[in-house]
Formats: structure tokens, C-alpha cells, sequence
DNA sequence: ACTTTATTCAACTAAATGGTTGACTTACGA
DNA sequence: TCGTAAGTCAACCATTTAGTTGAATAAAGT
């Protein structure tokens, strides 16, 4: 595929896999055991377990005839420090357009009276935007 | 599709879509506006914002002719809340490992020398995780 | 009314995904 | 060395996905 971060998402957007990669926070596990509770065959858990290793989640050592699975909990990071990232740009940006509205209150006064509406819908007024991403 | 988390997860998933999340935490935008920076067409892009509304990540408004995206970051911590609570899982599930190694070797002094490496693999005496698993 | 702008719908295609079954490998244990 | 247990590989199938093009809708602008 491509990127780790596309194949991390990927992974978890599977509810088998979100559910072994519970299990497997609990103890390392074999394939057999991960399998049991699941209405599919071995190889589709295999499947499922060649998908979360090469998206770094899970790897996988050898024990004889067993493969132990082991949870890579550190890729959880990957994810948190990209959710985060944008979340906290969402919620400055959103601090901001109030600090705007708070401003344009305090200086206009008693002017317009209920375009605060209208703005709060969003779009309207966000040129900076509008006009760099033109450029690039 | 499924439940949000997989809707979620299967929506970040892909790299253009990521991008328009980043781009969307700066500003809310139209379609237009959004599809611009990729090669693709403008169905394509319309697709992909589908992909994200009905993840809940995105929500759509009316203005003229025009769609303003919005980004929902709130959604966010549906997936931060899922993650941390398997990470923390297996933070302390190495912590509780930790303490029994410290305690066997406190206990047994000077035993035996280099099991440690073994356990370090994991899946070995998992026991507790095994039974009830089985049982269930 | 006619055209343009912004966006979606519909039909199609190629590739990826999640599942299946059957054959194979690897290593233990008798 | 023969059998069995634990997994994987390979070929196949159905469904979903990301993209395409062409036609349709909706609201302005002229």
C-alpha cells in the first residue's frame, strides 16, 4: 500500500482486528488463540495478522511451531500525534474566530446587530485561506 | 458500512483524505477550494467528502450553490479514546511484567541467571488470559 | 429566459479486501 | 520415522473502493 500512517488506519478500521489488538493488549497471544473467538477460518485470522504486522502494530517472534503475537503499543503514537495535531488546530482556529467576533463586538458596539449568526455557519469569511491555497 | 470507529478509521485511512481533514482544521471550505491541490477530478473529490461525512468527520452546510465543508473535530476523540485505552493496557500490562521479574529476581537472588531473556519474548505463561478466553 | 458556477448522480472499470478451501512447511513427540 | 499440531501459501470468489466520464440539478448572474 503506502504510507505507515494509511496502513495503521486501515488495520484499525477492521473490527476483528480492533478487537485482536485488544486482546493482544491484555497478553501476547498465538494465532490459534487469537482465532477461537472468531466465526472465521485460521487463514482469514492469518490474513487479518499479516495486515496489522506490515502496518507495524503487531510482530511477531518464533516458539517452536508457534508465532507469538506481540502488540507494538509505540505505533499508537504515530496516530495520537496526528489526531492531536489537527484537533488542536481545529480548536485554536475556533478560539480565534471568537476572539474576532469578541473584538468586532467590543469595537462596533451596538452596529450590526445579528450577523453573528450568519458567521457561526463558518465559510464565509475566511479569505486568508481562500486566497493562499489559490496561489499554491 | 459499520459502526462510526470502523467509518472513522477506514476514512483516514487514505492519504487525500487526511490532507483534506489538515486543510480543513485552518478552514472551513467548498468543494472547489478542496479538490484543487490533487489531480483528480472533482467527482472524485466529491466521493471523498462523502466518505468523510458519513464518518462524521466532516459536516456539509448550505450556502447558495456552494457546500461549505466543516470540519467535526469532536470525532476525534471517539478514535483518541480507543486507542489510549489499549495503549494504557499494555503500558501497564509491561509494568505489572516488570514488577514480577523484580520481585522473582528479589525472591530467587540468585537461581537461576538468564531467564529474563526468555520472558521478555512474551506469550509464555499467559495463563490468565488463556483460561478465560477458552472458557468464554 | 439563458448561461455559468458549484456540485452531485449514475454507470462503468480496475484494483484491493475479506473471506473461502486445499495443499504445504515446520517442528515437536511417540 | 511417522503422525500431529501450528501456521502459512495459493488460487479463487464476492464485495468494496477509488477513480473515470457524461449527464443532471440548483442557484446565481446577465
Amino acid at each position: 500500500m503506502a504510507d505507515q500512517l494509511s496502513k495503521v488506519f486501515a488495520a484499525l478500521a477492521d473490527p476483528t482486528r480492533r478487537d485482536m489488538v485488544a486482546r493482544l493488549s491484555v497478553a501476547d497471544s498465538t494465532v490459534n488463540e487469537l482465532a477461537e473467538p472468531y466465526d472465521v477460518s485460521l487463514q482469514a485470522v492469518s490474513k487479518h495478522l499479516k495486515v496489522l504486522e506490515d502496518s507495524g502494530l503487531v510482530s511477531r517472534t518464533r516458539d517452536a511451531q508457534r508465532r507469538p503475537v506481540h502488540l507494538e503499543d509505540n505505533v499508537f503514537d504515530l496516530m495520537t500525534k496526528w489526531i492531536e495535531r489537527y484537533k488542536q488546530q481545529a480548536e485554536e482556529r475556533y478560539q480565534r474566530l471568537d476572539a474576532v467576533l469578541e473584538a468586532m463586538n467590543a469595537d462596533e458596539e451596538a452596529n450590526d446587530a445579528d450577523f453573528s449568526a450568519a458567521s457561526a455557519e463558518g465559510s464565509e469569511d475566511t479569505s486568508s485561506h481562500r486566497k493562499s491555497r489559490k496561489g499554491a
